[in-house]
RNA sequence: GAGCCGUUAGCUCAGCUUGGUAGAGCAACUGACUUUUAAUCAGUGGGUCACAGGUUCGAAUCCUGUACGGCUCACCA
């Protein structure tokens, strides 16, 4: 950490303070943003803007600097972009310059005070008349050209990559921008946002390994939420019929570009409407992003192009395994195992297992583009709702975009007597070897025993829906601060 | 968890095949320069070559192990 900049630095930062100078000044008010002047002013003729002679006020961290002996350029970064700044000897005297020359370095923070006018080259600059040095930074910016690019330092020090890679700053913005506007399409259909638990005393609502805590007060052992579905769900029987909630969700399993241990989904649940309701909507949803973002349905990803033109494609599981292996592989569950462990499918005996991973495996080309995959069987669906034209399966599905499961949705179970029977069915799985499983929630099952109306409800992984919309390869690139072991 | 690849100056990278006292650009420092924008020009400093062993007269370079990271696979959303 400590080299020869660094020194340095630390040195001016001590002869500042026994000047009477506070590197790390407070209170200062800029009155304009670089990119407000820049929309305002940037086309505007260099004489028109001589005439005007106003002075506006900016801050922010130095990013370029260019000394010319007598006059400086500079550029300085706010949130909003770039201004370059000029500092001549004529303008703020000779003292000032040498000031500036001394104590500012690449990294720093000033507030800058000046009129506008335009270089040879027609870049609108600010003449400082004032500056104020804000704040000392003690170590090097990345290098200008270059930025930083090792991933490691990418992620461990996030800002410096915020600070250097432009583009990285886009995919977050975007990122904002995706939770706003799903947040903006919700509660235009009268949903309401909510906050239900995340200390979870049974990890409910999917089937997943949990982050296990403890709370000494009460005593007893907690989970991080798998899913919020469980609490939703009592939220509807409480009245409330459209909900929705945007928030971090924990699985305690392995690490991947695809699979950060904490996750960003959003699940929303609608009284009076059905799954195909759900298709329906979040197809709507999706385009609705999809032009926003990108400004079309057709867009690349990943070097390929994904078109989302409406109506998405609806592929029948079984329908397709029939399609694919022969009826007579689906009518008979010795030669469905069978052909399922020869794809390397570990289905434990699980006949819906051996459906959907085998399903998962034949299936490429026809997911990249959003299709909506439905007929999941009964028993890898425990909370979802029977068919009723066919008791195996339920009336739920998947949707796949560019190959990646990016939402699931079903008609929730609002049988409290079925849904007792799903969780204790879950238990038959364990031991058949199925380490994950639905747990037995007793509370629930009560609250189902009080009525819930029919209901559908969806959850939606954020961070791979922000990774689409960016063409981000890795959920890394997306998530701020991903999971990484300690240096 | 397994396989493959990577880790050299604050940053971006050469050097490793074929072992012989560590290189460039940016950044820094000194100086010149009043419209530059990857400013330019002259000069200077800066390294536990990830870490630990081994082979060798001699290791950034060859071998082994460890740590961290990336990609692929497995579990999963």
């Amino acid at each position: 950490m400590d080299n020869d900049q660094f020194e340095h630095r630390k040195e001016k930062l001590n002869e500042l303070r026994s000047l009477g100078i506070n590197p790390f000044a407070n209170g200062y008010k800029p009155d304009t943003l670089a990119g407000g002047l820049i929309s305002k002013f940037g086309e505007t003729p260099a004489n028109e803007l001589e005439s005007r002679n106003e002075d506006y006020s900016l801050a922010g961290r130095v990013v370029g600097l260019r000394d010319f002996g007598k006059s400086i350029f500079f550029h300085i970064a706010d949130r909003s972009g770039k201004m370059q700044g000029y500092l001549k000897t004529d303008v703020v005297g000779e003292d000032s310059l040498k000031f500036f020359k001394k104590f500012v370095d690449l990294g720093d923070f000033i507030g800058i005070r000046g009129n506008l006018f335009k270089t040879r080259t027609g870049e609108l600059t600010v003449n400082v008349k004032e500056f104020k040095l804000l704040t000392k930074t003690l170590h090097p910016l990345p290098e200008k050209w270059h930025g930083l690019k090792d991933v490691e330092a990418r992620y461990r020090q996030r800002y410096l990559d915020l600070i250097s890679n432009p583009e990285i700053r886009e995919i977050f913005l975007t990122r904002s921008r995706i939770i706003k506007l799903i947040r903006m399409f919700l509660d235009q259909r009268d949903y309401i946002e909510v906050e239900t638990p995340i200390l979870h005393p049974i990890a409910g609502g999917a089937a997943a390994r949990p982050f296990e805590t403890h709370h000494n007060a009460l005593g007893m052992d907690l989970y991080l939420r798998i899913a919020p579905e469980l609490y939703l769900k009592r939220l509807v029987i409480g009245g409330l019929e459209r909900v929705y909630e945007i928030g971090r969700t924990f699985r305690n399993e392995g690490v991947s570009t695809q699979h950060n241990p904490e996750f960003t989904m959003i699940e929303f649940y609608q009284a009076y409407a059905t799954y195909e309701d759900l298709m329906d909507l979040i197809e709507e949803l999706i385009c609705l992003l999809a032009h926003e973002i990108k400004g079309s349905l057709v867009f690349e990803y990943g070097g390929s192009e994904i078109d989302m033109t409406r109506p998405w494609k609806r592929i029948n599981i079984i329908e397709h395994l029939e399609k694919t292996l022969g009826k007579e592989v689906l009518s008979d569950d010795a030669k469905l195992f069978e052909k399922a462990r020869s794809l390397g499918v570990d289905h434990k005996g699980i006949r819906g297992k051996a459906i959907v991973e085998t399903f998962e495996l034949l299936t490429g080309e026809e997911l990249r583009n959003p299709a909506f995959v439905y007929g999941f069987p009964l028993d890898v669906s425990p909370l979802a709702r029977k068919n009723e034209a066919d008791a195996d399966i339920t009336d739920r599905f998947e949707l796949y975009i560019f190959g990646r499961e990016i939402a699931n949705a079903f008609s929730e179970l609002n049988d409290p007597i079925d849904q007792k029977e799903r969780f204790l069915s879950q238990l038959d799985l364990k031991l058949k070897g199925e380490e994950e499983v639905h747990e037995m929630d007793e509370d629930f099952v009560t609250a189902l025993e009080h009525g819930m109306p029919p209901t559908a409800g969806a959850g939606i992984g954020i961070d791979r829906l922000v990774m689409l919309f960016t063409n981000s390869p890795s959920i890394r690139e997306v998530i701020f601060f991903p999971h990484l072991r300690p240096e």
